[in-house]
RNA sequence: GCCGUUGUAGCUCAGUGGUAGAGCACUUCCUUGGUAAGGAAGAGGUCGUGAGUUCAAUUCUCAUCAACGGCUCCA
């Protein structure tokens, strides 16, 4: 008999061989009928695989990640069985389960056939087909020579490249009807948990990630144990589209691109312009109190600039191209550092001139692949939230806490909650090529970092390989509406750049000593932070930075004096304020002031009028009674000098 | 940059080998209406761009540009 601890700290004993699918069948048909995977002293795997050792045991139903994934994960095979049986001689490569978006993908070499979108209707009439089947997913163990004969006669070079790289004696192969694939698992019991198949996508993808490699057919699809489940996702996704900000920035007006100005360069338009102005208000206070002080640099510079800062090797191609002027090169500036360092290096510095925080809203020019522009979120022009923050080693912790308390202080006004902090780290193996070659001073200031943010206690996540060139940072990590991962906000040590300017300032002690660099960016880019607002806030800004903040609305235009004394208190009031004056009814005048998000309405009739009053009604909230002006301005305006995202 | 899809009015989209249509938005007129769409009329597009096939191309073919979905990249 073995002993299985469950997850309520209770004990039973079943005998050696059971399976954890027979287990759940003791509790209950009902819950064996739900159980996807097993848990087994925390691995997950096989819900049907025998137990033979005494274990704590969770049994894993949709409600878990462990038995999701195996969900998808067979869901992925049973899509290569629709595949094979429509496309023989397919080749497959790796069809892994994903959390974002969620569902599955299978990479296959379909050897120069294309794929169509109403194959992937085919094809998920056909897995719909096997589905009903109820086919159960076998596990074998296979030794390796025989993995290697059975993949070899297959002529399949893909799984024959995976087998090199697995050990003999952990090679196992699962089969469900006619398809068998080399495969860890887990898989759930049987096909027929599979209820509702949706193929969503075909990319193309490199196979093994690299781009120099061959192209392989990707297909994505997402599964669910039940059609309403899979409705639902779907209404999910359609709601996320209407957070897109690519959509919201159209309808509110607040950027435009255009094919004569060129892919990746946004243009602002009043409303928007109102937002920068309002964050840059921001950047501006927060600064000042902070000690920084602001500086202006010029948008490109010579070549020489960029090769002492050692830009130019590591990222010359992405940077536009140099113009030549007078058989110089000039840049246009993909970054605002090396001008800053500039002007550290303008005046002699002693050690009571530090910390000396420089802060700027730069453009920058970055030639991103075309491929990978995506609205404002990745641009080719960016305005950057921009300081460089020139300190002593003794002062690193202090100014790197400081620089984090500020993120923490921004994200609280904003109200941004769903983020991950990420140490982002060298990789030794690219030392000399995507890092300077510098190990030890990697490791230091990494050790540095690392410690900073644990005494800060703030959770973070460590990322090998993420670093910038000169030195290891901490990268806020967003998701836009749609799901797309982004750094919205970096702080970074550069440990190199201060040397290669040759950054010095005398000491105590009368020494020449070169300074560290924080460079920090809380509020990133105003593209990518604005592109993060909207859908943050789906566009519903605050008060705060509304484009408009109130718009009155006489009812009719009997009224239209009243409504152009109340704007002009609104005015006076340095409120963002319109009347609508059109010749339409009430009814309509609100809605379509509630399509443009303002957050106030002031309506106003005869009622108001006589009374002197306005009738105060909030967007999204409706009628909220009626008001002295003096009233609510002294309200509206409190809501937006403490930036308040009520 | 690579694979795939798309490109018709300001927006959302329909449509055709014989030079185009709807709804919303816009303009004008009527209406002056109390908390999410009052009515009528009108204006608006050489169908992304260039070339080819054809008597004839917005429609078919090719190229190109851009956007979108991925991959790669992301200081």
């Amino acid at each position: 008999m073995i002993k299985i601890t469950f997850p309520d700290g209770a004990v039973r004993e079943y005998a050696e061989g059971t399976t954890p699918l027979e287990i759940a069948k003791s509790i209950s048909e009902g819950l064996a009928k739900k159980i996807l995977s097993a848990s087994v002293d925390g691995q997950v795997q096989d819900a049907t695989r025998p137990l033979y050792k005494s274990a704590s045991l969770k049994l894993l139903s949709w409600a878990d990640d462990g038995g999701k994934f195996a969900f998808w994960h067979s869901s992925a095979h049973l899509m290569a069985e629709a595949v094979e049986s429509l496309f023989p001689g397919v080749k497959f490569w790796v069809g892994p389960p994903t959390q974002n978006p969620p569902g599955f993908y299978y990479d296959m070499d379909l050897g120069g056939t294309q794929i169509t979108e109403d194959d992937l209707r085919r094809l998920e009439a056909k897995m719909a087909e096997l589905a009903k089947k109820n086919e159960v997913y076998v596990r074998k163990e296979m030794p390796k020579s025989e993995a290697l004969r059975y993949f070899t006669e297959k002529g399949d070079e893909y799984k024959l490249d995976l087998l090199q790289n697995l050990n003999d004696g952990e090679i196992t192969f699962y089969t469900q009807g006619n398809f068998t694939d080399l495969c860890r698992g887990p898989h759930i019991p049987n096909t027929g948990f599979i209820k509702a198949i949706k193929l969503t996508n075909i990319a193309g993808a490199y196979w093994k990630g690299d781009e120099k490699n061959k192209q392989l057919t990707r297909i994505y699809g997402v599964t669910f144990p039940s059609q309403k489940e899979l409705d639902e996702y779907l209404a999910m996704l359609e709601e996320a589209k209407k957070r897109d900000h690519r959509k919201l920035g159209k309808e509110l007006g607040i950027f435009t691109m255009d094919d004569d100005v060129g892919p990746g360069l946004a243009l602002w338009m009043p409303n928007g312009t109102i937002i920068i102005e309002e964050l840059e208000k921001l950047a501006k206070e927060t600064e000042l109190a902070a000690g920084y002080k602001r500086v202006v640099t010029p948008h490109i510079a010579k070549e020489n600039l960029y090769l002492t800062s050692g830009h130019l090797p590591y990222y010359q191609d992405s940077m536009y191209p140099p113009m030549e002027l007078e058989g110089v090169k000039y840049y246009l500036k993909a970054m605002n550092c090396p001008h800053h360092h500039k002007i550290f290096a303008a005046e002699p510095k002693s050690y009571k001139d530090l910390p000396l925080r420089l802060a700027e809203y730069g453009t920058c020019y970055r030639y991103e692949q075309s491929g990978e522009l995506f609205g404002l979120m990745r641009v080719r022009c960016l305005h950057m939230n921009d300081a460089h923050i020139y300190c002593t080693k003794q002062q690193f912790a202090q100014e790197f806490k400081a620089v984090n308390d500020m993120y923490l202080k921004y994200f609280k006004i904003f109200g941004i909650e769903k983020y991950i902090m990420r140490l982002s780290l060298h990789d030794p193996e690219k030392l000399g090529q995507k890092y300077i070659n510098e190990p030890e001073l990697w490791v230091e200031t990494e050790n540095l970092v690392r410690e900073v943010m644990i005494e800060n206690k703030v959770p973070f996540v460590e990322v090998k390989g993420e670093g910038a060139f000169y030195g290891p940072k901490i990268d806020v990590q967003i998701w836009s509406a749609i799901g797309r991962e982004f750094t919205l906000a970096t702080n970074q040590v550069d440990f190199a750049q201060g040397r290669r300017f040759n950054l010095e300032f005398t000491t105590k002690d009368n020494r020449s000593e070169t300074p560290l660099i924080i460079h920090r960016a809380p509020l990133g880019t105003h593209e990518r932070f604005i592109g993060f607002l909207l859908e943050h806030y789906a566009g519903n800004f605050p008060t705060w930075l509304s484009p408009l903040q109130v718009k009155v609305l006489p009812i009719s235009d009997k009224f239209a004096d009243y409504a152009q004394t109340v704007l002009q208190s609104l005015k006076n009031a340095d409120i963002r304020s319109e009347v609508d004056d059109r010749s339409e009814k009430i009814g309509k005048k609100i809605r379509d002031t509630e399509l443009s998000k303002v957050p106030y309405m002031l309506v106003i009739g005869e009622k108001e009028m006589n009374e002197g009053k306005i009738a105060v009604r909030k967007h999204g909230k409706g009628d909220v009674g009626t008001k002295n002006m003096e009233e609510f301005i002294s309200e509206i305006k409190t809501e937006i000098m403490s930036r308040s995202s009520l």
